[in-house]
RNA sequence: GGAUCGGUAGUUCAGUUGGUUAGAAUGCCGCCCUGUCACGGCGGAGGUCGCGGGUUCGAGUCCCGUCCGGUCCGCCA
């Protein structure tokens, strides 16, 4: 037997006992003739008292950091007790010890406050991973698959097995492939999700599906995005949005309490996506703060009018006006306005400049556009923000788009400086009512917002169906009925993150090939690409619906980090690398010959 | 595809206006130490300054190119 205990267990009720341990060396504190070495496993960690005799063994051993080794021992408790560990009681007066196995000088130490940089630390993962720190993001992860699985097992849930060799369809996301040898010439694609083949189960009768399951896209990276990446994916038949809504809430809620202990008691906001859009700029509004974007250029208002008499060009020519009312940080300096300023020109925010107006605590105004506003119409001004007294105003402008994105960050970079975002606080939202198309004016079509499965709210399956989806003048695509058309579609945020989206999808071979056709895809083609899905349909398809969560990035999230990678135990790095085991790689010229595939590389 | 920051000892970093033998901390090695737990003390080893080219009497430092890494924009139905 290697071990009667592991090296988080034994405590001061265990006193006396013969103990058998087995872990990794942390670290060796020698005094002469005693030795302290810190016992590592997955459980923690139990110091060993090596005295008298058994020093000059350890020294022919030459024993260091990260050695494997098994001792025999006394549990005994300590003269000096260590309050900072579990075990800190206790030592174990070493009788024999054994090395399992020698260990090369780790490249960086592995301890909490670790020397290694991200790029070492990823080169040799296996020896990041045995740090406790990130040792609890993957126990975490785990946490909430397990009771993920739970809650929807105890709703009926059955996880059923998708391929991962699919057929690759070009919409959306890029596919990566992967070239079949049995029917040269051709090609899988990794799954992007699961998507159609849920529904397939859902015609199939199995009315209440999921799976925890790799998802693949080939597109640029980022801190929160992954090549392949892990979805919590779920489909359910005889469904309406609510029962959806309601159903996944409440498996959040019961991750936070399972996960967390945290009891998120009130309901879950709801927000139509024009509401977030035009009070948050953003269709994943932070709901933790205020702070809501105040869109000055809005006709029926009537600050509108005082807009229009004054000579200030930048607001009257602006496509878009929009505000933030900062709050406490009317006393910012001028060295502080500027390095805002500079903030929203950078070239990732993009705007021309910034306006301000400052709120003073006397209740006199301040603004960066004194010369063409006076004091009652700043007051006016302020009035219409709602500010109070001690505000900052913020003002953007230029062309719609951009302002609203720019505004949308400014407002988060404010409450970041003003530590408005809570790590340790949770809100959930529902964002709802998403368009069914966005116009793609490269590509001068239609494309679906969400995915084309998904179903328009039933109101607009009229003008769908009446409508040619053609467009004669494409500046003008918001004038087109498409343009109005809501999906029955949601969003989960959670402070800020889209952790989860889904649709009530269609269920109809006549609207799904009119969706289809909508987005430009012929019948041939349509045939082509889901004729399969189509074809279902026409066999007593139910109606249903689903969703599917970020599983790496609710788990980031949980674990307060804003980037996914310290929650998957082998992630790859910002160009799709993974550094340790050096891929992806060039493969043999036989492994090509096999595949019938020559290389044409630029 | 683009922007931006970085690459100097095993590791994390400093390095002034271009000027002597490139430093610190930590790790590593050796010696000392019976109560440490970030142990302590003394001593030591350790460098192709990412790579290539250029400017210069002289380059870690300036310029050009390139590779690698971080972050962001585009992209991500």
């Amino acid at each position: 037997m290697y071990r009667t205990h592991t090296c988080g267990e034994l405590r001061i009720t265990n006193v006396k006992e013969e103990t058998t341990l087995a872990g990794w060396i942390q670290t060796i504190r020698k005094f002469g003739s005693i030795t302290f070495i810190d016992l590592r496993d997955r459980y923690g960690i139990t110091q060993l008292l090596f005295s008298e005799g058994l020093t000059e063994d350890l020294d022919k051993n030459s024993l260091g950091r990260e050695f494997v080794i098994q001792i025999k021992g006394t549990v005994s408790e300590r003269s000096n007790k260590n309050p900072n560990i579990p075990t800190g009681d206790i030592e174990i007066l070493v009788s024999e010890f054994k090395v399992l196995n020698k260990s090369a000088v780790p490249p960086f130490t592995i301890q909490d406050e670790t020397d290694g940089g991200d790029d070492i630390r990823m080169k040799y993962r296996f020896l990041d991973l045995r740090r406790n720190v990130v040792k609890k993001n993957i126990e975490l992860r785990y946490a909430v698959n397990r009771v993920t699985r739970n809650y929807l097992h105890q709703n009926n849930f059955i996880d059923i097995e998708t391929p991962f060799l699919i057929k690759s369809t070009p919409e959306g996301a890029r596919d990566f492939v992967v070239p079949s040898r049995m029917n040269a010439g051709e090609f899988y694609a990794l799954p992007q999700s699961p998507q159609t083949f849920k529904q397939l189960l859902m015609v199939s009768g199995y009315d209440r599906y999921y799976q925890i399951v790799k998802c693949f896209r080939d597109e640029d990276l980022r801190a929160d995005r992954q090549p392949e990446f892990t979805q919590i994916d779920c489909e359910m038949s005889f469904v309406e949005q609510e029962d959806i809504l309601q159903m996944f809430e409440g498996l959040i809620k019961y991750i936070f309490k399972e996960v967390k202990n945290i009891d998120y008691k009130e309901p879950v906001q709801r927000m139509s996506w024009e509401d977030a859009m035009w009070n948050y700029g953003n269709d994943k509004p932070d709901i933790r703060f205020e702070m809501k974007v105040k869109n000055l250029k809005s006709e029926s208002k009537i600050f509108f009018e005082t807009l229009k008499n004054s000579e200030f060009g930048v607001f009257n020519d602006a496509e878009t006006l929009v505000a933030i009312s900062v709050p406490g940080c009317s006393n910012y300096s001028r060295k502080q306005t500027d390095e805002l300023t500079e903030w929203v020109k950078r070239p990732q925010i993009g705007m021309r400049g910034l306006a301000f107006v400052k709120c003073n605590t006397d209740g006199t105004f301040k603004s960066s556009f004194d010369k063409f506003f006076n004091e009652t119409q700043l007051k006016e001004f302020a009035s219409f923000c709602d500010s109070k007294k001690g505000d900052l105003i913020l003002i953007l402008a230029g062309k719609e788009e951009r302002t609203r994105k720019a505004i949308s960050d400014l407002r988060l970079y404010m409450a970041d400086r003003l530590g408005l975002r809570k790590p340790e606080e949770f809100k959930l939202l529902w964002v709802t009512d998403f368009p069914l198309f966005e116009y793609d004016e490269e590509g001068n079509r239609w494309v679906a917002r969400h995915h084309p499965f998904t179903s328009p709210k039933p109101e607009d399956i009229e003008v769908m169906i009446n409508n040619n989806p053609l467009i004669e003048n494409a500046e003008r695509y918001l004038e087109h009925p498409y343009s109005k058309i809501k999906a029955n579609a949601y969003d989960m945020v959670l402070n800020g993150n889209e952790i989860g989206g889904g649709s009530i999808r269609i269920f109809q071979r006549e609207l799904q090939e009119k969706m289809f056709a909508a987005l430009g895809m012929g019948k041939e083609e349509a045939q082509h690409k889901f004729g399969f899905l189509l074809g279902a349909f026409e066999y007593g398809a139910p109606p249903h619906g689903g969703i599917a969560f970020g599983f790496d990035r609710l788990c980031a999230i949980l674990g307060g980090s804003e980037s996914i990678r310290d929650f998957i135990a082998f992630p790859k790095n910002n160009s799709g690398r993974d550094v340790m085991i050096d891929a992806p790689s060039t493969i043999d010229k036989k492994q090509l010959e096999e595949l019938q595939i020559k290389l044409d590389l630029k």
